[in-house]
DNA sequence: TAAACATATGAATAATTGTTCATTTGTCAT
DNA sequence: ATGACAAATGAACAATTATTCATATGTTTA
């Protein structure tokens, strides 16, 4: 009996080797924070169509919003948040600020979140 | 000019294929649901952890509790949310009810997370 | 410089969500 | 059956979030 076993369940189990294993592989805090919220970002239908869009083209923001039957503010705010956690870039020409894909991450994620939706 | 078209930043712009690949591609209303469901289970840090704690053993409730430092309701609640995306399966002995992956999508699934956020 | 357009942003609101607390359900041992 | 323990659940509260509206910023053209 050690310092790291768990008093669980009314009995002692000897959970050492599985804390330790826990421990070593579980990301820091920080990271683990920054995961879930990379997750979030994917967890709101109007972001996912957005990147849906982008899939097939670099595209405006008002070209996003017509084809997504959104305003632009909703749209632009959103956009905020794809490009804060890297998953869009965005590039100004004249009046318009054009968006693509970040990298293929993005592809990628929603192909295995897809693959798992559909079974 | 086509009904396809769309009246866009001020310019008329054929988008007509574009929006044919867009409508082509992206999933459906309810599929474009269940996935952002899917990833906003991902988008919680407790459930991600709880996750990683299932990447070593299969646990009774208690024991994930008792590893997270957090309370058999809380735990029990996010529990219920991971089975119900089936990303987490149960099985009762005795008393007890123990939890493990339900398959290998989530690995992956948060390994690329991991490798976006690490970049 | 001024007007027009594309985009970004701040505040407000409505809706969603994670945790806690109290209680219930299910199982085993006596 | 009764008591004890593990897990599940419902209600409540605090915190977060997506959209809307109004407005500001940045760019081009006249």
């Amino acid at each position: 009996m050690t310092i790291h076993d768990v008093e669980c369940c009314d009995t002692y189990q000897v959970h050492e080797e599985l804390v330790r294993a826990v421990n070593e592989k579980m990301p820091g805090e920080e990271e683990l924070y920054d995961l879930a919220e990379l997750f979030k970002v994917f967890g709101d239908s109007t972001r996912i169509r957005i990147l849906y869009v982008l899939f097939e083209a670099e595209l405006c923001v008002c070209d996003i919003a017509q084809t997504l039957g959104m305003t632009q503010s909703a749209i632009s705010h959103q956009l905020r948040i794809l490009k804060q956690s890297k998953l869009v870039k965005s590039r100004r020409d004249g009046k318009q600020v054009f968006y693509s894909l970040a990298d293929d991450h993005v592809r990628t994620i929603i192909d295995q979140g897809r693959e798992h939706t559909e079974e």
